[in-house]
DNA sequence: AAAGCGGGGGT
DNA sequence: ACCCCAGCTTT
């Protein structure tokens, strides 16, 4: 074990800090309001929660007003159609949220009358809600004192502990670590110990004059807290390489199509290209035309980088089934991932 | 247990 | 250039 004997988190200390510095956020019942006995709206928990994942606070802010704006009750997103769920979600990323997002609000319309489920077991079946998820919101909204522990989390820890293994090794030890030292206010230490990984604790700068968890905290005895996590080896980022052809007709519109049900930007929408290869492939004109080479754009995913040729050309508009004809001022509300965003600036339309 | 899955902002 | 963020699902 790595950690044999670990001190408990000082929960009432986080409290006191919380009551007086929590972030103000709109999906967020103050500490104050909810000591009032205002309770959180498990859709917008939820909704802000499944948006947050591996997404900033900054990021999501402008999603979760127009989502909200659009839908407010897990009844308006459940009969939203898909297609304007994936449109509202373009560019925030891992779209397989958005999909699970959707499918989440009709189980809980269908299989629960409207009513998300109030512990995190149960939530923990409903499709895109894993640990994480599921504690967040059974302590924000029910305070079930269960651990909520994210990557913000597992660096205040692994801090706290001085922790002399990579996070990946010890992650159970953390999750009864922090579990022994939730408090009856689960939910409000769930924020507050969130609120503390970004505004004390954050992943460069550690403030540790100004943290209330500092007179326990081992990393600032034994050395520089920023120190920890310590990192796990990294992989190397491979390169891949294709062509991607801008199409427009008399008209001026621009031909577009959906990507395919699963893997990589799943249903999202898309401009034709090549396959994405390590060597680059040889060009291959969708129909003929005119065509010519716009540069280059690249994009990083996390798990490589692809540089796209981009090709345009005004072609006739016949030989193309799969998709449709956009007018360019409409590709605002189209499904487009940031990538095909690039693609169009490059070919000169957006 | 490992891999696949986006995008943006901070440093 | 690199890091990392309120992770989940599939294999």
């Amino acid at each position: 074990m790595h950690l044999p004997n670990p001190a408990p988190i000082d929960a009432a200390a986080v409290l006191a800090w919380y009551d007086t510095h929590a972030r103000d956020l709109p999906w967020r019942v103050s500490p104050a309001d909810r000591a009032r006995g205002m309770a959180p709206d498990p859709y917008r928990i939820w909704l802000s929660e499944v948006m947050l994942q591996q997404t900033t606070v900054a990021a999501v802010k402008a999603y979760f007003l127009r989502f909200t704006s659009l839908w407010p009750t897990v009844f308006d997103l459940a009969a939203a159609p898909l297609d304007a769920v994936l449109k509202e979600w373009a560019g925030l990323g891992y779209y397989a949220r958005a999909r699970n997002l959707h499918a989440c609000a009709q189980a809980v319309v269908n299989q629960h009358g409207g009513k998300f489920p109030t512990t995190s077991t149960s939530l923990q079946t409903l499709p895109g809600i894993g640990a994480y998820t599921s504690a967040a919101i059974a302590a924000i909204c029910f305070d079930e004192p269960v651990a909520v522990l994210d990557g913000n989390l597992d660096r205040v820890l692994a801090r706290y502990y001085a922790l002399p293994v990579p996070v990946r090794d010890a992650k159970e030890e953390l999750r009864a670590a922090l579990q022994a030292s939730v408090p009856g206010r689960a939910g409000d230490f769930a924020q507050a110990m969130m609120d503390l990984g970004a505004t004390i604790c954050a992943p460069r700068t550690a403030i540790c004059m100004l943290c209330p968890i500092q007179p326990g905290c081992v990393g600032t005895k034994a050395a520089d807290p920023a120190l920890y996590p310590l990192k796990a080896a990294k992989a190397e980022r491979p390169v891949r390489k294709g062509h991607a052809f801008v199409m427009t007709d008399p008209a001026g519109d621009v031909y577009l199509q959906t990507r395919p049900d699963k893997g990589l930007l799943a249903k999202m929408t898309e401009v034709p290209t090549s396959d994405w290869a390590v060597d680059l492939p040889a060009v291959a004109y969708p129909v003929q035309g005119d065509w010519h080479h716009r540069g280059q754009v690249i994009h990083i995913f996390t798990h490589f980088r692809l540089e796209l040729e981009i090709w345009s050309a005004a072609v006739a508009p016949t030989g193309l089934d799969k998709g449709w004809w956009a007018e360019p001022k409409a590709l605002k509300g189209e499904a487009l991932p940031t990538l095909f965003r690039k693609v169009l600036a490059a070919a000169g339309l957006e």
